[in-house]
DNA sequence: TTGTGGATGGTCT
DNA sequence: GACCATCCACAAG
């Protein structure tokens, strides 16, 4: 198990950390786990493009507790997203997980996401990370260190440094240019760059 | 192969 | 009532 006192830190080095550490669920389709190669980090207060910018609401309220617990939330009307809490309890922080290359067995993973082209695709992406390991509204607040846990953090070792690659988050406007998402390098599964929001609402008169 | 736009609902102002 | 830490189908080249 990843130790809770390795995210108890500042969210860039907990995002750093959590590259190449493996996330495993169990679910109806039997175990599932994925090596983490994506991530991107969110911090409160100094922060605009965080949920927990404008403080602490029941939605974001994991985020202000302790370190190492499971953060999922809905977006766009039909998907989950997830995230580690990192830093102390009582200072919101959180570190996304974008992407992951399956570990195990297909089969089971295939079942989950019967659309995915390629192996690479299953996890690619945040929404397609949470619906390969079954992650919901249910498992917000899970305590990813305890290995009783459905979703455990395992602690494999570290991305070697020369593969880290860094570079502005996904698909968010506020604070586009801070170079809080982390890769790894030569990653099929990492999801593509799309450039942060062109707002095209709909019956736009003009 | 790449690009474009629609779907869909909780959360917060 | 506007905004979203997105994905997928489909069209065009």
């Amino acid at each position: 198990m990843l130790d809770r006192s390795e995210l108890a830190v500042d969210v860039l080095p907990a995002a750093r950390r959590l590259l190449g550490c493996t996330l495993e669920a169990d679910t109806d389709d039997g175990t599932v786990a994925v090596r983490l190669v994506e991530v991107e980090a969110y911090r409160g207060a100094d922060d605009p493009a965080s949920h927990s910018y404008r403080g602490r609401t029941p939605r974001n309220a994991v985020m202000f507790g302790p370190a190492g617990f499971l953060y999922v939330y809905f977006v766009y009307g039909m998907h989950f997203c997830a995230n580690v809490t990192c830093l102390t309890d009582g200072v919101a922080g959180a570190v996304l997980m974008r992407a992951g290359e399956l570990l195990t067995d297909p089969g089971p993973a295939r079942v989950r996401r019967p659309t995915a082209r390629r192996d690479a695709d299953l996890a690619r992406g945040p929404a397609r990370l949470a619906s390969l390991l079954g992650l919901t509204r249910e498992d917000n607040g899970l305590d990813l260190t305890d290995p009783s846990s459905r979703v455990r953090l395992l602690a494999d070792d570290p991305v070697a440094a020369d593969l880290v690659r860094t570079g502005p988050r996904v698909g968010v406007a506020a604070a586009a240019e801070l170079p809080w998402r982390y890769w790894v390098d030569g990653s099929e599964a990492v999801s593509p760059y799309r450039p942060g929001k062109v707002r095209t609402r709909r019956g736009g008169a003009a």
